[in-house]
DNA sequence: AACGGAAGTC
DNA sequence: GACTTCCGTT
């Protein structure tokens, strides 16, 4: 009431907090796993969205390599921030502490010589929009990364044990009903919580990290649009946004760092499980669950044999529509700036997830991934495309 | 500008 | 836990 600051951006009313149309985080990055108590927007997530949104282009933007931006208005991020977070008196060097607190998190680290220059930890927005995808990789991956392997204890972290973890079905007692994309859990177990720490260190007390994408993640596109990415895997593309019929200014997009999704999807492979497998009803009738996969998963059991994460991740993967539609997600761009102070303490309350119970996949995933990330990455990929 | 310790807030 | 605030240091 008082707080005439929280941006309705990401909390327009038909649409859950944190809508990005570029990105897709599953739903415990929003908040209430990864900061027990809260459900305020953390600051990379606020990042991301100011990058995506082409209004703000002049004040925060990708720039230079892999997962690198310049915010090229301290002061106006900082005030964006200040007026989210209802802190009328943050300031650039505030928010500055608050990003170098993401270098050991593993989710940011800076760019040394270049003001205001930081970087994602791209992997691991990967990994947040295919978890699974990167576990099964993480061998190879890893290997080939600057932290590589034998340094990284994370790499031998994701043992069958691990993605049992991160694949157990849900307690008995958690609802079984699916919710729509960007209904995040309100009543999330701690079970699931666990399974994505294993899985995502970096938002818990995380340790590994490449400063540098595994080339497997592929480089980005510099002037080719999709075909750029040899598994036309474009890992700010989640599907998980209307794609048909959105108008997603392609500036949004810069053909350096991630085409234009609209513009050069190709016809993306399905991993839709089968009917039986997955509720569709949850899913919007009219917009085929898609997935570009990498060719790492090419061969990897699909139409009802992939199962991964079954629940939130698995939706995103598949491109599940939002709530709301482009339009409104459009309108909501500019509003960055809201003084609608009503949305301070307003709730964003998702209707809990479910996880189906597919033991017999599992076993054989997890039997089908390490063989994977056993192979050398020519042979794998080869064998996968 | 950038860093990171320390204490405080929610 | 994720900042916010403050501040001394590089």
């Amino acid at each position: 009431m008082d707080c005439s600051c929280v941006s309705d951006l990401l909390l327009t009313p038909s649409m859950p907090a944190l809508w990005t149309p570029g990105f897709a985080f599953p739903d415990w990055a929003y908040k209430p796993e990864s900061s027990p108590g809260s459900r305020q927007i953390q600051l990379w997530h606020f990042i991301l969205e100011l990058l995506q949104k082409e209004e703000y282009q002049n004040v925060i933007a990708w720039q230079g390599d892999y997962g690198e931006f310049v915010i090229k208005d301290p002061d106006e991020v900082a005030r964006l921030w200040g007026i989210r977070k209802c802190k009328p008196h943050m300031n650039y060097d505030k928010l500055s502490r608050a990003l170098r607190y993401y270098y050991n998190k593993r989710i940011l680290h800076k760019t040394k010589g270049k003001r205001f220059t930081y970087k994602f930890n791209f992997s691991k927005v990967v990994l947040v929009n295919y978890p699974l995808l990167d576990m099964a990789n993480s061998s190879f991956l890893l290997a080939q990364s600057p932290f590589s392997g034998a340094h990284n204890p994370e790499c031998g972290s994701l043992t069958p044990e691990a993605l049992q973890t991160l694949f157990s079905p849900p307690r008995l007692g958690d609802p079984g009903n699916r919710s729509p994309l960007f209904e995040r859990q309100v009543q999330n177990s701690e079970a699931e919580k666990l399974r994505m720490e294993t899985a995502f260190p970096f938002l818990g007390s995380g340790v590994s990290g490449y400063s540098k994408p595994p080339s497997l993640l592929a480089p980005y596109s510099r002037n080719l649009p999709f075909t750029d990415y040899p598994w036309s895997f474009n890992p700010y593309l989640s599907g998980a946004f209307p794609l048909a019929g959105s108008k997603l200014p392609g500036s949004l997009y810069p053909p350096h760092f991630y085409p234009n999704p609209l513009a050069q999807m190709p016809t993306p492979v399905s991993i839709l499980p089968g009917e039986a497998n997955l509720e569709r009803s949850a899913l919007t009738p009219s917009t085929p669950a898609r997935v570009c996969l990498p060719p790492s998963l090419g061969t990897l059991p699909l139409r009802g044999e992939l199962h991964p994460l079954p629940g939130r991740t698995e939706r995103q993967a598949m491109g599940e529509t939002p709530v709301g539609g482009a339009k409104e997600d459009l309108a909501s761009d500019s509003e960055l700036e809201i003084t609608d102070v009503s949305e301070c303490s307003s709730e964003n309350d998702f209707s809990p997830d479910s996880v189906e119970e597919r033991p017999g996949l599992l076993q054989h995933t997890m039997r089908k991934y390490k063989a994977l990330a056993n192979k050398p990455k020519e042979a794998t990929a080869g064998q996968l495309s």
